[in-house]
Order: C-alpha cells, then sequence, then structure tokens
DNA sequence: CTTGCAATTGACCAAATGGTCAACTATAAT
DNA sequence: ATTATAGTTGACCATTTGGTCAATTGCAAG
C-alpha cells in the first residue's frame, strides 16, 4: 500500500555479481550499495547485515539460476549419462563466456564462498553448503538411474557420486583457480572413467 | 653486525597459518603481529606489504614443509602408484590431526589463496599459481613414470595427470569446503580408476 | 485528496584498516 | 669500549569499514 521498488532484488543481484568475482571478505557494504545504486541506509533497511544479505543473494541466484537450469538439464527425460554430458557442456559454455565477458572464469560461486565462509560466518558457511548439496543431488540421480540401466560399472553409488562430484567441482575450482578453462575440457570423459564405462564411444 | 632476531621467521609463521585458517582478505595485519608477538612498526621494517608476506610466506612453507615432504614421498625409490597411495594417506593423516587439533581441515593453503587472490591481487595470485604447478609437477612424474612400466592404461599423461591433479585437490577443497573428510577417503582408488588400473587388488 | 506506510536519504559514528615515521635500543664485530 | 647498524617501538595518520538513525519522500489504496 505504498512505495514499491525493486531495490532489494539490484542489491542481491550486485552482491551475487561481486561476491562471485572477488569473493566475499574482499567485497565492502559500499561497493555493494554502488552497484546497485542504492544508498547504504536502504541497504540496512532490507537486510540486517551483509552475511544475510550473502545468503540472500545465493538463494535468490538458486531459485532464479541454478535450479531452473539443473531442472532441465537433469530431466528425467534424458538418458543419466546424457544430462551429465550435457551438464558438463553447459558449464564449459557459461564459464567459456564469462571468460570472454569478465576475462576470466569464477567457477562455482557456492563453492568459492563456501571455501572462504569455513570459520569465520557459520550462517554463511551453512547455507553455501546446503545449496552446494542440492546441486550434488541432481549427480547423484543420474548416476543412481545409470547405474539401475547397467550404463555404469561401480561398485557403490556413493562412492561413484563422491568421484564424479569431486572431479565436477575441482574442475570449477581449479579453472577458477589458475584462470583457465582447461580443467573443465575433459570432465565428461574423466567421469566416464570413473563410472566404469568401457572405451567411451569415441565416434569416428 | 648488529642485533639479529627471528621476528621476520616468526612473521611468516603466523601469516601463513592465518592464511589458512581464515584466508586472505579475512586476516589482517594486527593480527599477524599479535600471533607474532612483534609490533606493525617492526612488520613493515620487514615487508613492505601485506601482499608481499603472504608471498614470503608461501615461499617459506614451500621451502620449509611442502618441498622436503614431497622429495620424500615422490622419491624415485617408490614405485609410482606406491608414491600415491603414500601421499594419499600422508595427506589424509595430516588433515584428520587438523581436524583434531583446530576443530576443521584446511585444504591446501596454495590453492586455497589462489582462488581468493584471482583478480585481485595478481603477484599473490602469480605466486600461489606458481607453488601449485610446482606441486603438479611431482603428480605428472608418478604417472609418466607409472606408464614407462606399463602399471597403468591411459591414452594421453597429460590427460591423466589433468584428472588426478583435478581430483586431488578437489578432494582437499572440498575437505574444507564442507569440513569433513570424506572427500579424501578414496582419493586412491578413485585415482586408479581413472589411470586405467583394472580391479584396484582388493586385498581379502 | 488525503493519508498511511514502504522506501529513501545523507549525515553520522565508532572501530578497524593498512601504512608511516622519527626516535630509540641492543648487540656483533672491531 | 666504541661504533655502526639491524631491529624495535608506539604514537600517529588518512581512509575505509560495517552499521545507525531521524527525517523525508513518493506512491497506492481508501
Amino acid at each position: 500500500m505504498a512505495r514499491t521498488s525493486d531495490a532489494k532484488e539490484r542489491l542481491m543481484a550486485a552482491a551475487g555479481e561481486l561476491t562471485w568475482q572477488q569473493g566475499y571478505n574482499a567485497v565492502t557494504v559500499d561497493a555493494i550499495c554502488e552497484r546497485a545504486g542504492v544508498k547504504k541506509g536502504s541497504f540496512y533497511y532490507f537486510f540486517k547485515s551483509k552475511a544475510e544479505l550473502a545468503i540472500a543473494a545465493m538463494d535468490n541466484a538458486w531459485q532464479t539460476r541454478s535450479r531452473p537450469e539443473l531442472d532441465r538439464i537433469f530431466s528425467a527425460s534424458n538418458p543419466p549419462l546424457e544430462r551429465l554430458k550435457q551438464y558438463f557442456n553447459v558449464l564449459y559454455q557459461k564459464q567459456l563466456e564469462m571468460s570472454q565477458t569478465q576475462g576470466r572464469c569464477l567457477g562455482c560461486p557456492f563453492f568459492s564462498l563456501s571455501m572462504e565462509s569455513g570459520g569465520l560466518d557459520p550462517e554463511v558457511w551453512e547455507a553455501s553448503r546446503r545449496y552446494l548439496n542440492r546441486k550434488s543431488k541432481y549427480i547423484e540421480a543420474a548416476i543412481r538411474d545409470a547405474q539401475a540401466e547397467g550404463a555404469v560399472e561401480i561398485d557403490s553409488v556413493d562412492e561413484a557420486v563422491e568421484g564424479v562430484w569431486t572431479l565436477l567441482e575441482g574442475a570449477l575450482a581449479r579453472s577458477r583457480a589458475q584462470g583457465d578453462l582447461d580443467p573443465l575440457r575433459d570432465l565428461y570423459d574423466q567421469s566416464l572413467r570413473l563410472l566404469g564405462v568401457k572405451h567411451p564411444v569415441r565416434e569416428t
């Protein structure tokens, strides 16, 4: 019944971008406000702290970006291994685009934040881990389905998930850490090895 | 020809520990000084900036800890795959000890710093990447030797190194990010899969 | 057209930040 | 013992930090 605005959304977007680029601790409230075109007073009208904003920004990114994309790619109507292949391709394309747009690729925002916030801010840490965990569920489902189809040869689903998940987040993290896309290149082939898929059918 | 002291060493040690625990941006010069038992004036007598100290601390850690340990474990007198196995075991033990001592495990200091400093401080970033690169050379040599012995079944050494290296740093990063040691547990078995070693000999 | 309230503003704050400096002190070598 | 100098000190600084607040503004519904 009064004034409305999208300042809150702009703040979450700005916080998401800046944190992704520079890390949580390197980003200041002032910088977020400036980027969002919002005065600091308004910031603290919408959020009670920088940490709360970071959490809200993660939730926002998950709801509006990550989740829909994952639901699309990991649709049960896709063959399980096809999901992985497609996902890795999308990842590569996105990070490639980011390299061109921003000059470097930034990896997985949840993972970076989780690494940084460990032992500093328990609430931010917990939140980042929650979204990582949700993300890993898609990998898990795909591998489980693949096994049900007999498409993979593994001793244990959990162990296989652990391996592919490490490979995936590791490759994203490395691509950020060393500033190039190489680690993302062979993700699918490496995963197939972990999953015990005989001689990844090389098209001739 | 005058007073000597180990203040410089104490500063590097303090910076190393604090940065490993809390991250580069979260650590303040004051905190480093307090931990080292050194006044800020002395800090800037030995180092011209926080960044320079961070770099010196990395070099110090590499020379005095990482390098000797890697040289020992990756000795050419060890069979190549044995080197990997031993290294992964040592990693696990160290991170386990850290969990007990510090309440959580901290992963690889060079990798964490590399992720955080990307795009912020070019010199710190470059330094952290240099030490990561040196570390990866040990993995590369082991895999190359393994292939020369016919102990692995891989298409390309480079590709295999990429995979194992991603798995290794990924597992360390994840163990920090999520705060438990699970990712480090199956590192060797997963690596053997990537290296195409048939059915890791399960002792009965 | 009023009025109630969501949203905005900018001035303000205490604390913390990275960094400086001139003066001082202890000691190793002569 | 003197001296040259490596090392130490603590006061000081400008800036930035996260955060507060009372006053104000604009809009949507009655």
